[in-house]
DNA sequence: ATATGTGTTCGATGGTTATCGAACTGTAAT
DNA sequence: ATTACAGTTCGATAACCATCGAACACATAT
């Protein structure tokens, strides 16, 4: 019980419609379990599954970053992604919290 | 353990990303946590707590219907929604199946 | 420096959608 | 039947957004 250090219970306001606009789409939604079905992820793997070009894959990057539902590091000239979990969990939460879930 | 009889792990694709869609707009999600407040909840009280018009409110409605959000029961000239645990529940737990989260 | 490969940015485009207002349907009264 | 209230539907409009392609920036080589 000390090794996590800060996973918020709620999110703001902002941040919570972020993160529902950015599973929103079917694509991004596609993206982002590719990314978390690998512990990293190159950017340019992505462009290779998916029939979008690299400025949309770019695109949708940005808005999961914004949401901050993955995190980005650099390697070299590759960016690597990762799911940021805490954020979902934090999302579900506030979702239960909100619609008065006894779950 | 037995008293709940249907409550489904997982949801249809198709399904998946209504619930994703529906939840995605601010305005809509309000409209969600309204219903969620009370047992039952008269489109008109909706309209007139959200500076929006009747038709946009039923066009909410409908949206909310589709993804099996909400469930609605005619009571004389009202018409009573209620929210769909249920449904909501599906979501997070596809959700995290999807994530590769272990919690 | 030049070449190559990775990712970003930007303008344009087409599709989606939230919104309004008005016409319509439906329900319940008098 | 008509009046009044509740909700739906529809056309129009404006904003938003996913997508492309091309130009750009960045990293790593030779």
């Amino acid at each position: 019980m000390s090794t996590r250090a800060q996973t918020p219970a709620t999110l703001t306001t902002r941040q919570f419609d972020l993160v529902a606009k950015a599973l929103s789409d079917p694509r991004r939604m596609a993206l982002l379990e590719a990314i978390g079905s690998a512990r990293q992820y190159p950017c340019q793997r992505l462009c290779e599954m998916f029939p979008v070009s690299k400025g949309t894959i770019s695109h949708h990057m940005k808005e999961l970053l914004r949401a901050e539902l993955i995190t980005a590091k650099r390697d070299g000239q590759y960016i690597n992604y990762e799911v940021c979990r805490e954020t979902l969990n934090a999302y579900t939460n506030e979702l239960m919290r909100r619609l008065g879930g006894e779950a």
